[in-house]
DNA sequence: AATGAATGAGGGTTCATTCAT
DNA sequence: TATGAATGAACCCTCATTCAT
C-alpha cells in the first residue's frame, strides 16, 4: 500500500499509481478474451489471449490464475446485467410476457457469447465455477419469473428453471460471431416458450 | 491381426483376402470409434482409437485420412437407420404421433452419440461432410413428417426441418455417456414439440 | 510500512530511520528464508520468501541481489555460532572428545539446514561465496581441533579438515526437515569419527 | 509384430526392421542421458537430452514415458554389474577385504555417475523406482558382504546396509565429471570402512 | 527505499500426422 | 497394406528478474 496521504484535493486520478496500469491490463485481458472467445471459442490458448491483450502470459496468469477466473470475468458482468433485467421486466409486463422478454434477452446474450454453452457443458472442471454462478444467480431469477407466470396462468407447463436455461444455452450453440444462425436460435427458443404455454405436455 | 501368411495358389483370392482384411480393419476402427466417441467424446486421440481397434495409427489414417471421415463413418450407419425408421412410423401412426415418435427416436440417437452435436457445430470444416449428410438425408425425412403433420392439422407451427434437427441435436449436447441429463434432453425436446402443436407463435 | 513523512530538518536521523527499516526488512527476509529453506529446501521461489517476510520481491532483490547472498546470510550466523562453539569445547574436554562433540554439533547444524549440502556442491557459481566462507571460517576451526587430537594421540588418522567438513555435510544430504534420516546421518558421521580414531588407514 | 517367418538362417541382423531403428534411438537416448547426467546432473531438460541424442522429444517420451524410466535405464546396467561383482570378490578374498573392494568399486561407480546421489535423495517421486532398485538389489548384496565380514570378525561394527550405501553415495555427491574431488570421496569412504573395522562405536 | 506488476524464457507433456520398413 | 516409430509444433504453467511508480 504505497501511501497516498498527500494533498488529496485532487478528484481521483492521482490515486493508485501502478494499480491503474494493472487494472488496465486486467481489463485489456478481459476484453481480448471476450473477443477471442467469440471468434474462436473458449478454448483459445492463453498465449493468444495475452498477445491480443498486449501483455505477457505471466500477466494473464497473475490476474487470472485459473482459466475459469478469466471465463468468469468475461461473462459475469453481462450475466449480472441479465439478472438485473428481470425485476424491471416483471414490474412492467404481465408475467407471461415478462418471462418471454427476459428469456429472449437471455437468448441474445448467450448467442452473442459463443462458447458459453460449450463451456457450461464441457465437463472440464475449470468451468464449474461458471456453472455454479448460473445455478446461484440465473436459475433463481428464472425460477421467479416462471412461478409468477404459472400463478397467473400464463404458462401451463411446469419446467425446471435450470434445465430451461441450459436448454436455451444449448440452442445458441451454433450461433457464429457474425450472428449467423442467430435467427434460428431465437426461433427455436420461441418454440420452447410456446411449448411452455401450451396445455398439453410432451407427446 | 491381419495375417496373410499363405502362399495362396488361388487365382483371384490373393487380392480379395487382403481386401477383406482391410475391410475388417475399417470396421474395427468404426466400432472402436463408436465406442470411444460415446465414452470420451469425438475428441478422443487418434492413437487411442487405433489401439482400441487393434490396428496401428497408420491404418487408421489410411482408411480415414480425415478425421471427419471417421466421424461420418461412425454416424452414417445409425443415421441411415434413423431415416429408415420414418416410413414405418408414418404408416403406423397418425402424422402428429409419427412425428413425435420419430423425433424422440432421433433424440435418443443423438443423445447416445456424445459429441455429435458438438461436431456438427464445431465450425471445423472437417465436419462439413457430416453436416451435409444431415441436410441430404435427415432433413428431407423430417420435412416429410412435418408436412404431413401440418396437413393433418396435428401441428400448427411451421418450422424448418433442418433447424429443428439442429435444435434437437443441441439440446442433447450435455448428455453424458452414462445417460445423465438424458431426461433433461427429452423433456426439452418435448417442449419443442408442444410448441409445434400450439396455435400461437413465439411471443 | 516504510513511512518517511517528515520534512527532515534533523541533521542525520533522517537517514538512520530509513536504515532501520531496511535492516528490519533484511532481517525479516533472512528469517523467512531460514524457515523456508528448512521447510522446502534452498530452491524455494523468491516470491515465496518475500511473501513470508511480508515484503515485496523487489525488496528481496534489493537486499540480496544474488540468491547466494541470501543463502549466505541465512547460514552465516549459525555458521559463526558453530565456529564459536569450538573454543569452549576445546577448553572443557580432552582433544578427542572435543573433536567428537564439535563434529556432532556441526552435524546437527547441517542436518537442520536442508539444502546446505546441496548448495555447497551444486556447482552453481552463485554459491561459491558460501563455500569460501566454509574455507575461511569452519575449516580452520576444525583443523585446530584435529591437530590437537592428533597431538594428544586421540586420533590416528590424518585428514584434511575441509574434506571432512564436506563429507559430513554430504552425509546430511538426505535429512528431511521433519528430522527423518537424521539418525542415519549421525550414525554415519560416528563411523567417520571412529575411522579417524582407528590405527589403520583405508583398505 | 511385423512377421519374420522367413529363411532365418541368417545369424541375427536381418531381424527387426524398424525395431532396429527404434532400438538405436533408445540406445542413443540412454547414451545422451548418461553423458548429460554426468555433465549437468539428472535434472537436465528432456529436450536437451533429445537433441543430444539426435531425436525429437516425442521419441524420448515414447521410449521413456516417465523420467524415472530413463534414469533407470541409465543406471540399471551398471548397477547390475556392481551387484554381479560381489560374488567373485567374496570368493576370491577374505570377507573384510571383499567388503572393502566391493565398496570401493561401488564408490567409483557412484562417483562416476554424477547426480545419482542427488536423484536418490531428491524426494522427487520420479526417482522412487531407482531407490527401490537400490533396496531390492544393492542392499541385499552389501548386506551379505557385511554379514560375512562380521562373522569372520573382520569388522566390529554393525551397520545397516541400506544406510551405508546411501552414505557412500552421499560422499560421492560433490564429485565432478572431470573426476575432481574423486580422491576425496574415496578417502572419506575409506574412513567409513575404517570406522567399521574399529572396535569402538561413535563417540 | 519499497512495492508488486510485468515480462518472457524455459521446461514438461501431448498428439496429429508422416513415412520407412 | 499394415505398422508404429518419429517428429515437432503447440499448450500449459512457473519463476527469476526488472522497473515504473
Amino acid at each position: 500500500m504505497p501511501a497516498n496521504t498527500s494533498s488529496l484535493s485532487t478528484v481521483e486520478p492521482a490515486t493508485r499509481p501502478r494499480r491503474a496500469d494493472a487494472r488496465q491490463n486486467a481489463d485489456a485481458l478481459v476484453e481480448a478474451a471476450t473477443a477471442l472467445f467469440a471468434e474462436a471459442g473458449v478454448d483459445v490458448p492463453a498465449r493468444v489471449i495475452a498477445v491480443r491483450a498486449g501483455v505477457g502470459v505471466g500477466t494473464l496468469y497473475r490476474h487470472f490464475p485459473l482459466r475459469s477466473d478469466l471465463i468468469s470475468a468475461v461473462f459475469r458482468r453481462e450475466l449480472d446485467a441479465c439478472v438485473a433485467a428481470a425485476a424491471p421486466l416483471a414490474a412492467a409486463y404481465p408475467p407471461g410476457e415478462a418471462l418471454d422478454r427476459w428469456i429472449m434477452r437471455y437468448t441474445r446474450f448467450v448467442a452473442a457469447k459463443r462458447g458459453l454453452a460449450g463451456a457450461l457443458h464441457s465437463g472440464d472442471p475449470a468451468y464449474e465455477p461458471l456453472a455454479a454462478y448460473f445455478s446461484t444467480h440465473l436459475t433463481p431469477t428464472l425460477a421467479g419469473l416462471l412461478a409468477a407466470a404459472r400463478e397467473s396462468g400464463d404458462i401451463a407447463q411446469d419446467v425446471d428453471a435450470g434445465e430451461f436455461l441450459g436448454a436455451v444455452a444449448d440452442l445458441c450453440h451454433g450461433v457464429r460471431p457474425d450472428g449467423a444462425a442467430s435467427g434460428r436460435a431465437e426461433r427455436m427458443v420461441g418454440l420452447l416458450l410456446a411449448g411452455l404455454r401450451s396445455a398439453e405436455g410432451d407427446g
